[in-house]
DNA sequence: CTATGATAAACGAACGTTCGTTCATAAATG
DNA sequence: CATTTATGAACGAACGTTCGTTTATCATAG
């Protein structure tokens, strides 16, 4: 046995993840302890000598028990050969991490609608320096853009990368799109000719 | 009295305004009968005179009780001089409808996460049939595109809209951003100079 | 290597409350 | 007066949490 886990911790970590796929597939107030319990296969009464209580399940999944942290790392060190490579390898990477990770965006619509992003200020508050540093260093990669402000093209990217996921979680649970996702290469190149003052390399059409 | 509505039918009305209202700040499960009796001035069972359910107050603000649908009216009139001036003024008749009635993304968040967006598709197919002809005339307005199918078109314009109303939702409940809002023409300036062969005219910077 | 005992963890019945819905009855409507 | 609408008490089920108890864990003592 390798595992540096205790068992409490490692019974923690089950109600997490247990919690966390619960909340994203019903909602917060859709889903009950017992069926954190049964799907942990953890008895109800047994919960409570980790959390204190249901809201606190919900804040640790929340704060701490998402991929965005580790997309945070990954993104530090994305090539920056040219703003239109780095750009795409960003957008991939975040692609590849947050969809392919099930459905984290439905976490924040739970945390928008069910708490009011109550507890957003203090996530977005963690991840804001390193964001901005990211930011930064992917639109300041050799290239010539346009004059528009740094938090004006993060939104605008931000805008398309987020419109993509939506319409993901939307088809992924009832396919009303015949299955026809939008390319998200195509999606980035219209960013990137939004951009930058001249034809980006590389283009997909 | 000019009202042509029966006692009934004004309370159902009332009914609805109060469930959206409600659902819209608490979501679904976190939303009582009681709760939307209280709000609509109605006794509890007084409710069920005229809905049968509380999921069946969901449908019916769902399918019918925002304002997509004179959303969908209003667009079919905008101006087509250019695809510039159409997509702009597309974006501020979508901002103006759905900003200023308040959260309506955020039922579509409840839907999404709380009914795993199992009403979606009756919405999206009574509105695809126009949605597709308003946007065949947006982007067929006079004006050089880049070769881009439509779908990726609409998907990109929705990204930027959908970030933008994303953003705001957050910073709506707890101001994050220093109020700092991205500017909606800017991001509408990008995707245009995204889709069009040369620089759009009449572009805010 | 085993025995011990304090702590951590698991258990599931039970508590008080709230939930969506129903019901008998009364008031308002037209 | 027949019908529609409003009322709020009442129902059983489900909710989050607590409780007394049992079981597991693991450092230490023998």
């Amino acid at each position: 046995m390798e595992t540096a886990l205790t068992k409490g911790e490692k019974s923690s970590q089950v109600i997490l993840q247990a919690a966390f796929n619960l909340f994203v597939e019903q909602g917060y107030h859709g889903t009950s302890m017992r069926q954190i319990a049964q799907r942990a296969d953890i008895a109800l009464g047994g919960i409570y000598n980790h959390f204190s209580s249901k809201e606190d399940i919900f804040t640790e999944v929340f704060l701490n028990f998402h991929p965005v942290h580790e997309l945070i790392v990954e993104l530090e060190d994305v090539e920056r050969e040219s703003v239109a490579e780095a750009v795409r390898l960003t957008g991939h990477a975040i692609q590849q991490k947050l969809v392919g990770q099930g459905d984290f965006i439905k976490l924040i619509f739970v945390e928008i609608v069910e708490f009011r992003a109550k507890h957003f200020p203090v996530l977005f508050k963690s991840l804001f320096p390193k964001a901005i540093a990211i930011a930064q260093g992917v639109f300041s990669a050799r290239g010539k853009l346009r004059p528009y402000e740094l938090p004006v093209m993060v939104f605008g990217f931000f805008g398309i990368m987020f419109g993509y996921f939506f319409v993901r979680a939307i088809s992924r649970e009832s396919d009303f799109l015949d299955g026809g996702l939008p390319d998200l290469d195509k999606l980035i190149d219209i960013f990137l000719y939004g951009i930058l003052d001249e034809k980006p390399e590389g283009g997909t059409s």
